[in-house]
DNA sequence: TAAAATTAGTTGAATATTCAACTAATTTGT
DNA sequence: ACAAATTAGTTGAATATTCAACTAATTTTA
């Protein structure tokens, strides 16, 4: 890796490869999902029935970003969505049995795919990489 | 930033919010020009006349990104090409002067983004950081 | 040297990212 | 109560990412 090449650069190269990886294992495996309709399916694996606006929240996504995610996750019967009744602004999404089944499927790959991300790091290094990136993150939150 | 998220999605978000960062800078100062344009215009100002593939490899996008990340530049006439007459597979990249006038402006807004990024890190900490993402990139290449 | 393999680049499709304009529902301020 | 502001979500446009199929030029190899 080129000297010079600012951090910002290396990062997004790793999570770009991070993300090529991920989809490469779950194609191999026939499963019909990128990385980030993973990503969603595994939030809403631990909590179903949360707003649209909390998963964008908690996926990094804006608003339209993350509409177009569950537009292709519907589109897969992988989720459903009921409005909420007392503020009918919100929606809240659901897996369908189908969406559970490629979850179920889908989770040991991602545990793979971590492991070998992770391979010869120890906890040391992992806890200061992460605070020094939320510096960089704080850095850049106006 | 939640406890449980992978290092991968921490990187994810740190390299959007610098992308989001300098589009922003840029276009305040009514650039025309995103990130990515940018930084291959960076890549053009060290040397000219690079073949499409190199610039390609050093900025880390695959031959179909560069093809287009390329159109828009000369779309905006910011850079030309011309076939290498040894080897005509190859094209060779050059700046126009429209392209040097923009570069010019645009360098110090990619340094001070640059700095507001890495505001309070010390070299340390910049340096074994980039050590660990470099780790995790030899681990997700094959 | 002719066929086969490789390399550089283009194109198109699907997904992803970012932003701005828009609608609809709810909350706030007076 | 009602106008104004806020909030959730959709849509469309431009850019960016990833991959596969394709062309054209060059190199390998048998």
């Amino acid at each position: 890796m080129e000297k010079g090449m600012p951090l910002t650069a290396v990062m997004a190269r790793t999570s770009r490869l991070y993300r090529i990886r991920l989809n490469q294992k779950l194609s191999d495996h026939n499963i019909d999902l990128s990385s980030e309709m993973c990503g969603t399916l595994l939030e809403l694996g631990k909590k179903e029935g949360r707003h649209q606006k909390e998963l964008a929240t908690t996926l990094f996504k804006d608003k339209g970003g993350i509409t177009k995610l569950l537009k292709s996750l519907s589109k897969r019967a992988f989720i459903f969505a009921k409005a909420d009744e007392i503020d009918k602004r919100h929606k809240k999404i659901y897996l369908t049995e189908k969406g559970h089944q490629v979850l179920k499927k889908a989770m040991p790959l991602v545990e793979e795919v971590r492991a070998q991300t992770l391979n010869g790091l120890d906890n040391v290094e992992i806890i200061q990489t992460r605070e020094v990136l939320e510096k960089v993150i704080s850095n850049l939150i106006e």
